[in-house]
DNA sequence: GCATGATCGTCAAGGTGCTGGACCAGATGG
DNA sequence: CCATCTGGTCCAGCACCTTGACGATCATGC
């Protein structure tokens, strides 16, 4: 049965690399060629609202210098502004501009458009199915750097 | 639906982070903690005989530099040797050492340990069709940089 | 009040790993 | 042969991450 664990292992990096390049290419075909998995995750995290440098960086599963300059580059490409927290001067409160709303629902869209271009296959029960079982794994919470 | 692919684009991207962290895991708890997963890959690969720089880079999806630099790192560690090819002067194939065996064996292991823990979760029969499910999406064939 | 310590964020320097361009040595085919 | 292709490496540059240090702002306890 170790063998076939073994394949099972690559099968689920295989999955996640169709994943990361779907979403690369869904982004792309919207226009956001420029915006990375890694990026257009920060944007729907920073669109659900009240989001530090620290809430990406939890996130992302990266340090807070790194969230850092990744927030740095969507305020430069102006998809995020930085706001004062009324109640905490020490953060700095981010929000979506209407571009980088476009690009958080993209990123959305991508990504579900990744998994279901494996319906013809899987069908909907298989989709269906496989959302049941990875969705029983543990929450590891944290994504992975470079996506 | 799109919701439920969204989430599910997600799953699977954290189940591919439990799968490389339980492969580091499990390589550094058998002694090999300097090795990392595409190492260990490209080891697996060397393995299996007949094998040259370019193969490592096709399998492992990076350009011939990028792997003519990690087996470089391999050498360097005597995982591998490099041996010339009495028929083509140019190939030098790439052979493993006792230790480089050790740490293939080791990456194989260690992956499977990686799914084999979702066992408890999800059972023999998860595994089986988790296993049938994704091993019938497109083969891609190369894995990612930085696993 | 006010010192002390924790927290948010950035700056700066350094490392790692990948890429594209250039190049050499060897193979291949008219 | 000679032009071309292929396997491999060297090199410069880049993208992204990390650790360390720091200023600024809260929060606590006396």
């Amino acid at each position: 049965m170790t063998k076939r664990d073994t394949d099972l292992a690559l099968t689920v990096l295989n999955a996640a690399t169709l994943v990361v390049d779907g979403i690369q290419e869904g982004l792309a075909r919207r226009g956001h060629a420029a915006v990375r998995p890694a990026q257009g995750f920060a944007l729907v995290r920073i669109g659900q609202g009240d989001t530090t440098v620290l809430d990406v960086a939890e996130q992302l599963g990266v340090t807070k210098q790194a969230a850092s300059q990744l927030v740095e580059v969507l305020v430069g490409r102006r998809h995020v502004k930085r706001v004062a927290d009324p109640n905490d001067a020490r953060r700095r409160l981010l929000t979506l501009t209407a571009r980088g709303r476009a690009c958080a629902a993209a990123t959305e869209e991508a990504a579900a458009e990744a998994v279901a271009a494996w319906r013809p296959t899987l069908g909907a029960a298989g989709l269906k199915s496989l959302y049941g079982l990875l969705g029983a794994l543990d929450r590891t919470g944290p994504l992975r750097p470079a996506w």
